[in-house]
Order: structure tokens, then sequence, then C-alpha cells
DNA sequence: GTCTATAACATGATAGAC
DNA sequence: GTCTATCATGTTATAGAC
């Protein structure tokens, strides 16, 4: 996060809280420039129309969510370090950003196209995949029970990224309030950890 | 699902299907019509306004999300069972309805104050709670590993409904198809069910 | 670069004939 | 009940003064 306030800044925070919070259909420029501070007018002046401010701030969202599930599973430490790492730094990172995932998987359900495109510039997760045959070699081996790698992998993703996405039907059903959901999510880190430790387990 | 073609029925359908894909802001009253195959002005004949029609639709949804998970925690059988069932029949009842649970996060995200009044008629998941009572009376017998009960039925929850809810995203990254993605989820069944009861063991 | 005013269009809702 | 025509409003986008 840069502290420059140029207008440019300015106006790409603001429409990144409100598209956040939002969506593309829901959000309004007047919105945006309110939050900006600045006259409606300037919007177009500096990014032409809505969807093009709209693009800036789903491709840099997109890289955030997806460019972070790679970078986590980076470092050569062994499996199991890298597993607790992983969920614990990625629950921390979603923390610090709790509107990103539903608003990337939102947007991304009303035109899946726009993926295409950022997966041609973006990564094609190295890290993952090199983690996933890690995981197949120590299966084979008997150090770790069977299980399908992919299988495992959205299952850590899902534990991890989805009590964000359900935040407020979880809170309601399970009457937290916003405190006691944030230590739910903290106890997670290790919760998870130790669960998939568990499973796998031979 | 009535087969009777009454107009508020059809209606009621075409709403259904048309907030499901496009969200009560993305949406528009002309689709709902176009869908339905009848003019637009009959919509504010039988429901009022675009809101009401929204309502209807989303409470209906709201049940359907909810009502699910305390009725599959259902019937006496032994915890492993229960466990074992609880997992096909919610992964088999959302694959008939994909859109659902992003729809509702989606909409709850929106407009939490909606969730209050869905509380008030809703069920308070008496099945849900009793499983929770079970798990921990298990746990202190030491039938299987200390956990938190809460944290086990979020992580259950969140390995069923979380890759129906990041599809688009999964089949990009994985690099599926719509089939491949089918078949994942039919083998999730058993794999999910796997991977609890082996963490769970004490 | 920044503002006000306004054009151009989309959309929810209603009136009124049949 | 169903339709066409239209209103009233909201929203994106631009023109033009400063």
């Amino acid at each position: 996060m840069q502290t420059t306030n140029t207008t440019e800044q300015q106006i790409i925070e603001a429409a990144r809280k409100i598209f956040m919070q939002r969506g593309l259909s829901g959000a309004r420029m007047q919105d945006i420039a309110d939050e900006a501070g600045i006259n409606k007018a300037m919007l177009h002046y500096y990014y032409r129309s809505k969807d093009k401010l709209f693009e800036i701030v789903f491709a840099e969202a997109v890289q955030m969510l997806l460019g972070r599930v790679n970078a986590i599973f980076a470092g050569d430490m062994p499996w199991k370090e890298k597993i607790v790492a992983a969920i614990d730094n990625y629950i921390t990172s979603i923390s610090e950003n709790p509107y990103l995932p539903l608003f990337v998987l939102h947007e991304i359900n009303q035109n899946p196209e726009r993926m295409v495109q950022q997966f041609l510039h973006g990564p094609l997760f190295p890290n993952l995949r090199a983690f996933m045959m890690e995981l197949a070699e120590e299966s084979a081996k008997g150090n770790i029970r069977k299980v399908d790698p992919l299988q495992l992998m959205i299952s850590i993703i899902s534990m991890c990224v989805f009590p964000f996405v359900a935040k407020p039907l979880l809170t309601g059903v399970f009457q937290m309030d916003s405190a006691r959901f944030s230590a739910f999510m903290e106890e997670r880190k290790s919760f998870v950890s130790s669960f998939v430790l568990n499973a796998l387990e031979p």
C-alpha cells in the first residue's frame, strides 16, 4: 500500500472499497467519487469508464487471492511444516482482507470469461503443483495415508477460505459476535493444521 | 417442484433463475419477464415490486440451504454413519442446485439485516446442536480425538460447500472441464468422509 | 485538473385500453 | 388478466467553463 495521495491512487482505493463491498452491478460511480472525496467527472477523466475501473480492481484482487495461494507454498521446508505454515499464512492474509474471496468468486460467476485473461498473464501455480507432487511421493512411500493430492489441496483451501466467505451466516447460525469470530479464526489455524496432519497419518 | 403452470409459478421460477444467476442488483425485471415468457407489467401485477419478488426467492433459498443442513443431521444413526450420510447427502443436494450457496452468501453480505428476519421464523438447528453435543461426549469418553465440535462442524460444511462456490476458479486453476468437476465432486463424497473419520481417530 | 450542467440511456413502476 | 405506452427516476458518460 502506497501512502502517495495522488488522485489516481485515491480513486483506485475508493473503487476497491466500493466494488469489493457491492460488486460491479451494485456499485455506483457516485459512491466511488464520494468515497474518494472528489467529483464524479474525475473518475471518467482518469479511468474512462466504470468497466475500465472495475477491470483494474478485479485483476488486482485475483492476483492477491491466487498469487497468495502460490506464494504460501513456496520455500523448501519439510512437507508437514509447509502445511502448517501455509494454513497459518493464508488465514492471516485473508483476515486482513476478508471481503476479497467472496468478491472474486461472485464476479467470476457473473462473467467467467474474465478469468481467461487473468490466466494468460497469471501464474500457473508452480509451487502448488510441486507441493502436490511431493504429497503424491510421500503417499507412495507410505509416509502418509494414500490420498488424492487434489482433493487434499482443495480441502485445505476450503477450510481456510470458506469461513470468511460464510461469515455472516456462521455468526448468525452459531450466535457469534465479530470478536468471537476473530478468535475462532485464530484458533482455527492450529485446528486445521492438526486436523489435516492427523487425517494424513498412515 | 410443482408442475402447475400457473402464471404466479412461472414468474417465481423465472425470478429464481435470474436472481440466482445475477443477484439482486444484477437482475433486470425485463430478464425475468422474458424468462417467464410474459410481459414485464405482469410482474408488478402479481408481486408489486422487484424487492417483494426478491424477498420471496431469497427466503426460499435460505430455507433450502440451511434447512438442508439441519435435516441432514436428523435420524439416530451412530455418529460415524451420521457423518458419512450427512456428507453424501449435502454434496448430492447442492449438486442439484449449485448456484444456491454463492447466491445466498453474496446477498447476505450485501444486506446482513435480511438474515435477522430469516432467523426469527427459521429453525435453530436442533439436530445440528444435538450432533455437536454428541461429538463432545464421544470426545470426553476418548472415543474420538479431542476437538472443538464447532471447528469440526464448520470444517465439514466448508469441505462440502466451498468447491461449488469456487467452481469456476477451481476448474480454471486445475484445468478441469465441467464433466471432470462433477466426477471430482462424486469422488469427494468418500474422500471427505474418510478424511474426517481418519482425523478423528484417537 | 477540477468543477457544474446536462445529455443519453436504462430501469422500475404505473396508467389505461382491451 | 394481459397488453402497450409512458412516466419518473437513477445512472453512466460527456461537454464546456474555469
